[in-house]
DNA sequence: AGGAAGTGTCATGAT
DNA sequence: TGATCATGACACTTC
C-alpha cells in the first residue's frame, strides 16, 4: 500500500513535470490547499508524500549533529540549516539576498551598540572588516531596519563571508560583548524586543529549572554557568546570571554559522560577491549614487544619508528589487509562486533583462555551421540532365549559361540550405512579392510557430530573453555552483535525514519543559524575510518567544511578560515571578504539579519506555497519577509528532516548490533553445529563398527573356532536381504540402 | 472584529 | 498487544 501510494505520488510529480513541460501552468499550492480532494489525498495522504523514513536518522545529518528535538542545540541546527539553505540557494540566483544579509550582519553588533535611537544617523565606530563592506559613509547603517532586525538577521544565519574572513571568534565575542554592554547601559533596549523576550524566557526557564529541577539537568546548569563565566571573563562585567544565556546562545549560533559558512560557501574566504554586486547594481538603476562608489549594492539605502525619507521603504525597495531580480532570473517562477503582479513597476524599472525583441537577443552562434564541402547536388550534374518534360505546361529549364549556373551554385550544397554557413543576416529578407515563393508557407509557419511560442512564453510568464539571460548566467563563470541537481533532489536527500526524531538518548541535552523542538516555518521565514523586513521579526529562533500558547495564561500576564518596564523588574518580587512562571506552565505541568507527580514532564515524555517504566516503578503512584503520567507522555509525544508532521509537510511543499522552479527553469531553457532553432531555421529558409531568387533570375526562355515570377516557379523535386513549372501548379503543390504537416498534427 | 497562522490535542490508522 | 508514529481535524491563541 505504501509503495502504491508512493508510486502514485511520484507519478503525480512526474505528471506535474510533464504538465509543466508542455506548458500547462502547474500551481502546486492549488493542489496542496485542498481544492482537489483526490490530489490532496494523494499528496498529503496519511502515509505517502510526507512519509520520509529517513527523518529518524537525525544523527546522520549535518556533519554528525545529533540533536534532540527539544535540545537547545536545535537553534544551532536550524541556523545551520538556514545557512545551508542560503548557500544552496546560491545556485538559484538568490545570492543578492545573501549579500544584503551579510551587510546587515556586519553592522549588527555595532549598529546595535549605538542604535539606541531609531532613525537617527549616529556615526559608528566601525571595525576594520566592516568598513570595507559597507563603505565609508553610510549613516543608514543605523536605520531602524538594522536596529530592529539586527539580532534577527544574525539569527537568520546570515553571516557574511567577509566576516568569516576577517573576524575571528574573539572579534565576534568582542562585538557581542560591546553589544551587551550597551544593552546593560540601557541603550536601545526596546530595540531588542524579541531578544529581550528571549532573555525573559531564559530567565524564567532557568528560574524554573533552579527551583524545580535542579537535580534534573545538571548539564544545563553547568552550561549556564559556563556561559556566565565566559561573559564575565571577557567583559569584566558582572551580568545578571540569567541574561547571558540567550545571548551566548546567539553568539554561539553566529559562530557556528561562520564555521558552517566557511565550510560550505564557495566564497567563504572572499570578501565579496563581485558578480552579485554588479548584478544588483544593474538591477538598481537611477539611484543617485556617486559613480565611484564601490558598494553599489547599498545604493538604495545609502542614499538615505542625504534624504531622510522612510528607510524602511527603502529597505523594502531593495528587497523588492532583489526579489524581482530573483524572479527574473528564475523566469516565471516568481510569477507563479509569489503572485507578483505582471505590471509590477519594479519589474520594469529594475528589470535585468531589457525588453528587447527576442530575435535581437538570441545567440545564433550555435546554429552556425562551417562551410559546405559537398557540392550542391540540386544544381550540379542533375541540373544539366534535367528531364525535359514533354508536356507543354512543364517547360524544360534552359539556363542561359549552364556553366555560370554551375559556378554560382557549385560552392553551395544541399546541406547549405539547411545549415547556412553564415547567419549574419546576409540573406535577402525582402523577397519581392512578385517572386515565386515556394518557401513562403514554410516561412510563415516558422513565423507562426515563433509567434505562438512567444505567446506561450508570455502566457506562461516565460520570457525567452530572460531565459536566454538565465542561460548565459548559467554559463557564466560566476563561481556559483549551478548544478541543478544540487537544489531539490540533493536537498531533499540531505533533508530527508533531517531529524524529526524524538530519540530519547539525547535527553541530556534537553531543555526545560516547554522547549520548542522544531521551527517548522524556518524556511518560510527565511523566504519571507526576502520580501518584507518586517517578517524578520518572526524569526524561528525567536518565534517561540513571541508565541506563547499557554492557554491558561492571562493576557495581562502576557503583556507584562513581553515588555516589562524597568520599574516592574525592580519591583518584581519573587512572588510575582513565581506567579509568572506559574502562568507560563503548560496545562499538563499544572496537572502534574497538582497531582504531585514526583518527576518532570520532560522525563515523562522523553524517557525511553524501559526507563520510563522503571521510573514509574520506583514510586508508589496512584492510579490517577499513573493515568495522568501516561496522558502527559502521550500528549507530549504527540505534540512532537505533530511538530514533525508539520515540519515535514512544509518541507515537502517547499521541495515541490523548488522542483517546480527547477522545472520551469528547464522549460525556459528549452524554450530558449527552441527559439534559437526557429530563428536558425528561418534564416536558412531565407538563404534558400535568396538562392532561389538568384537562380530564377538567371533563367531565360528560348528567346533569352527572363521568366516571369508570376507565371513560373521553381520546384524542388525529391530527387534533388529542380523544375520550372507554371505558377498555378506550384501553388497547388505548395498548398498540398502545407496540408500534410497540419494533418499530421491532427 | 475577523481572518490568518501557529500550536496543542484528540482520534485513528499504521508500524 | 502495547508503544510509538503520522496525520487529519478541531479548538484555541496570537497577531
Amino acid at each position: 500500500m505504501l509503495s502504491l501510494k508512493k508510486y502514485l505520488t511520484e507519478g503525480l510529480l512526474q505528471f506535474t513535470i510533464l504538465l509543466s513541460l508542455i506548458g500547462v501552468r502547474v500551481d502546486v499550492d492549488t493542489y496542496l490547499t485542498s481544492q482537489l480532494p483526490p490530489l490532496r489525498e494523494i499528496i498529503l495522504g496519511p502515509s505517502s508524500a510526507y512519509t520520509q523514513t529517513q527523518f529518524h536518522n537525525l544523527r546522520n545529518t549535518l556533519d554528525g549533529y545529533g540533536i534532540h528535538p527539544k535540545s537547545i542545540d536545535l537553534d544551532n541546527y536550524f541556523t545551520a540549516r538556514r545557512l545551508l539553505n542560503q548557500v544552496r540557494a546560491l545556485d538559484r540566483f538568490q545570492v543578492p539576498t545573501t549579500e544584503v544579509n551579510a551587510w546587515l550582519v556586519h553592522r549588527d553588533p555595532e549598529g546595535s551598540v549605538s542604535g539606541s535611537q531609531p532613525s537617527s544617523g549616529l556615526a559608528l565606530e566601525s571595525s576594520s572588516g566592516l568598513q570595507d563592506v559597507t563603505g565609508p559613509d553610510n549613516g543608514v547603517r543605523e536605520s531602524e531596519t538594522e536596529q530592529g532586525f539586527s539580532e534577527d538577521l544574525e539569527d537568520l544565519g546570515a553571516v557574511a563571508p567577509p566576516v568569516s574572513g576577517d573576524l575571528t571568534k574573539e572579534d565576534i565575542d568582542l562585538i557581542d560583548i560591546l553589544w551587551r554592554q550597551d544593552i546593560d547601559l540601557g541603550a536601545g533596549r526596546e530595540i531588542f524586543d524579541y531578544s529581550h523576550r528571549q532573555k525573559e524566557q531564559d530567565v524564567d526557564k532557568e528560574l524554573r529549572d533552579g527551583a524545580e529541577q535542579e537535580d534534573t539537568w545538571p548539564g544545563e546548569g553547568a552550561e549556564a554557568l559556563a556561559r556566565n563565566l565566559l561573559v564575565d571573563g571577557e567583559t569584566g562585567e558582572s551580568f545578571p546570571a540569567q541574561v547571558p544565556g540567550g545571548e551566548d546562545q546567539t553568539a554561539l549560533s553566529l559562530e557556528e554559522c561562520l564555521r558552517l559558512l566557511e565550510a560550505t560557501c564557495p566564497f567563504g574566504e572572499n570578501a565579496e560577491f563581485p558578480a552579485d554586486i554588479s548584478s544588483i547594481t544593474e538591477a538598481v538603476p537611477s539611484e543617485s549614487e556617486p559613480p565611484g562608489l564601490q558598494n553599489n549594492l547599498l545604493s538604495p539605502l545609502l542614499t538615505g544619508t542625504e534624504s531622510p525619507f522612510d528607510l524602511e521603504q527603502q529597505w523594502q525597495d531593495l528587497m523588492s528589487i532583489m526579489e524581482m531580480q530573483a524572479m527574473e532570473v528564475n523566469t516565471s517562477t516568481s510569477e507563479v509562486l509569489y503572485n507578483a503582479p505582471p505590471g509590477d513597476p519594479l519589474s520594469t524599472n529594475y528589470s535585468l533583462a531589457p525588453n528587447t525583441p527576442i530575435n535581437q537577443n538570441v545567440s545564433l552562434h550555435q546554429a552556425s555551421l562551417g562551410g559546405c564541402s559537398q557540392d550542391f547536388s540540386l544544381f550540379s550534374p542533375e541540373v544539366e540532365s534535367l528531364p525535359v518534360a514533354s508536356s507543354s505546361t512543364l517547360l524544360p529549364l534552359v539556363p542561359s549559361n549552364s556553366t555560370s549556373l554551375n559556378s554560382t551554385f557549385g560552392s553551395t550544397n544541399l546541406a547549405g540550405l539547411f545549415f547556412p554557413p553564415q547567419l549574419n543576416g546576409t540573406a535577402n529578407d525582402t523577397a519581392g512579392p512578385e517572386l515565386p515563393d515556394p518557401l513562403g508557407g514554410l516561412l510563415d509557419e516558422a513565423m507562426l510557430d515563433e509567434i505562438s511560442l512567444m505567446d506561450l512564453a508570455i502566457e506562461e510568464g516565460f520570457n525567452p530573453v530572460q531565459a536566454s539571460q538565465l542561460e548565459e548566467e548559467f554559463d557564466s563563470d560566476s563561481g556559483l555552483s549551478l548544478d541543478s541537481s544540487h537544489s531539490p533532489s540533493s536537498l531533499s536527500s540531505s533533508e530527508g535525514a533531517v531529524g524529526y526524531s524524538s530519540d530519547s538518548e539525547t535527553l541530556d541535552l534537553e531543555e526545560a519543559e516547554g522547549a520548542v523542538g522544531y521551527q517548522p516555518e524556518y524556511s518560510k521565514f527565511c523566504r519571507m524575510s526576502y520580501q518584507d523586513p518586517s517578517q524578520l521579526s518572526c524569526l524561528p529562533y525567536l518565534e517561540h518567544v513571541g508565541h506563547n500558547h499557554t492557554y491558561n495564561m492571562a493576557p495581562s500576564a502576557l503583556d507584562s511578560a513581553d515588555l516589562p518596564p524597568p520599574s516592574t523588574l525592580k519591583k518584581g518580587s519573587k512572588e510575582k515571578q513565581a506567579d509568572f512562571l506559574d502562568k507560563q506552565m503548560s496545562r499538563d505541568e499544572h496537572r502534574a504539579r497538582a497531582m504531585k507527580i514526583p518527576f518532570t514532564n520532560d522525563k515523562i515524555i522523553n524517557l525511553p519506555v524501559e526507563e520510563f517504566n522503571e521510573l514509574l516503578s520506583k514510586y508508589q503512584l496512584s492510579e490517577a497519577q499513573l493515568s495522568l503520567i501516561r496522558d502527559i507522555r502521550r500528549r507530549g509525544k504527540n505534540k512532537m509528532a505533530a511538530q514533525n508532521c508539520r515540519k515535514r509537510k512544509l518541507d515537502t511543499i517547499l521541495n515541490l516548490e523548488r522542483d517546480v522552479e527547477d522545472l520551469q527553469r528547464d522549460k525556459a531553457r528549452l524554450l530558449r533553445e527552441k527559439v534559437e532553432f526557429l530563428r536558425s531555421l528561418r534564416q536558412m529558409k531565407q538563404k534558400v529563398q535568396s538562392l532561389y531568387q538568384e537562380v530564377f533570375g538567371r533563367l531565360r526562355d528560348e528567346n533569352g527573356r527572363p521568366y516571369s515570377p508570376s507565371q513560373y516557379a521553381l520546384q524542388y523535386a525529391g530527387d534533388g532536381s529542380v523544375l520550372l513549372i507554371p505558377r498555378t501548379l506550384a501553388d497547388q503543390q505548395a498548398r498540398r504540402q502545407e496540408r500534410k504537416p497540419k494533418d499530421r498534427r491532427k
